[in-house]
DNA sequence: CGCGATTTTGATCAATGTCAAAGGTGGTGG
DNA sequence: CCACCACCTTTGACATTGATCAAAATCGCG
């Protein structure tokens, strides 16, 4: 039962949940898409069920050892780790696709919390059948390790980003990338750019600023027109101004701006 | 030939080449270990061959799509990532035992170098014939995932250690780790404490700091009585200022210092 | 002995944090 | 429909960490 420990609020709306693995919309990306669609009736067998989750939710805290892991199938999740001190670092923000709860420590708990930033659906795996399951079908173990490696990249990136740059290139980039993430995971995107459900706090906890300092420099760039971050939505407005004054490369995010 | 195409300098002192892979030094934590020692022969077989290189050799660089994947077996190796203006982030610092080389980005290429912080002696592997070895021994792929994992908590850490603590305390926290793994590498160690092969600048890339100021903070760590940082040899004095001053947890590290 | 790389030191300055208080916002309940 | 509440955002004044610049000292090595 360790997967209902965490706190879970009643989702508003309820997201989507999939009635047939191979009709599910993440499954072009995630784990159970390694496996063949004739396998699928394994993988339903594996699978423990699906849940759907307010936002606020905790799937895990810092330090359990769920018994669940989770195939995130719609909505975000934030992925973070607090210092005895209060500090809290964010590690990652996960879009659906994503699996989560692999990769404990070496003594099986987890370094982090995963909380559900908006409402969310997941369906469950229990980790005690993993190992048998992968060694039965281990293509998923090459779409885990494929999944896990892009985590790794995102986490280089952060650390490039927070050691490397200052505070305003800082906010460009990350929210450049989780623009272009947002995107290419079909996100909500209306005329006023991308719905990215953030608060100011999770920006200056994943780029070691205080979410004050985050919030003034939002305002240079809102007052600059480079970009619009307000309301948990982004409009990028001067494209060349990321790369040539922020030194961001541009991703894939292209058509979200109105181009200076 | 793309393995050969980085900086090679000679090596002053021919490290250790294993010639058997049942034999091999880093057999137990390394891929290769996951093999049954009666399959070594497959293994030598995928092999490609040894190579031992010089301090300050390059094994791959940035944007490289490297022919080979490197199993480190002897010396120490820095991963790092350099922007566009010359800001250099150092991301991982890598023990015998490791494998290079997987892991590149969706185009193919590589997102940083490694570079030998020693002279350093790996074994290679094709990476054209990855895919059809691991899908005869599917426990590579385990194998391979869970150093993965491992790189990606250390990653994880280094954003925390970056995101959220003060110089002192990053520098702390970093020599720490890094003592904690070299003596679980095995790494040689006198009286004068563990042997981490680092420059201060080192130090700063991986942290987001300056190395004049990482020169200011170890003098004060010196004179506070707390480690000592000179010549490419920590010593840590004052276990309990690690953890109260600097809310470091002492890992494996207790009896590399003096006690205070 | 001399050279390049690294480390050290000191003076100064800019970026970012801290503190405090006020203004928004959305949700909840009467 | 209104009022209240929690949480988030904004603003301003001030403190401080860590960067920058420059030069000297040291180290490893040929």
């Amino acid at each position: 039962m360790s997967s209902g420990r965490g706190i879970v609020a009643q989702p508003r709306s309820a997201p989507r949940v999939p009635e047939d693995c191979r009709r599910c919309p993440v499954r072009a990306t995630a784990v159970c898409g390694a496996l063949d669609a004739d396998k699928t009736a394994w993988l339903e067998n594996f699978k423990r069920g699906d849940r759907v989750l307010g936002a606020g939710s905790v799937l895990f805290h810092q330090g359990d050892r769920p018994a669940d892991l989770f195939n995130l199938v719609d909505g975000w999740v934030v992925l973070e780790h607090s210092l005895p001190d209060g500090r809290r670092q964010v590690l990652d923000f996960v879009l659906p696709g994503a699996f989560l709860g692999d990769t404990p420590e070496e003594d099986g708990t987890m370094a982090y919390a995963a909380v559900c930033l908006t409402d969310v659906s997941v369906c469950l795996f229990p980790r005690s059948g993993l190992a048998s399951f992968t060694h039965a079908h281990p293509e998923l173990l090459a779409r885990l390790g494929w999944l896990n490696a892009r985590a790794a990249g995102r986490a280089h990136r952060a650390l490039t980003n927070v050691g490397c740059r200052p505070a305003r290139a800082r906010i460009v980039h990350l929210l450049s990338e989780l623009a272009s993430r947002a995107r290419s995971a079909g996100a909500h995107q209306n005329e006023d750019g991308v719905d990215l459900p953030l608060t100011q706090s999770h920006i200056g906890d994943a780029l070691g600023l205080t979410s004050v300092y985050v919030s003034q420099c939002l305002r240079d760039l809102r007052e600059q027109g480079v970009l619009v971050f307000r309301g948990g939505s982004l409009r990028i407005l001067d494209l060349r101004a990321l790369r040539s004054a922020y030194g961001i490369e541009p991703l894939a995010l292209a058509e979200g701006g109105q181009g200076g």
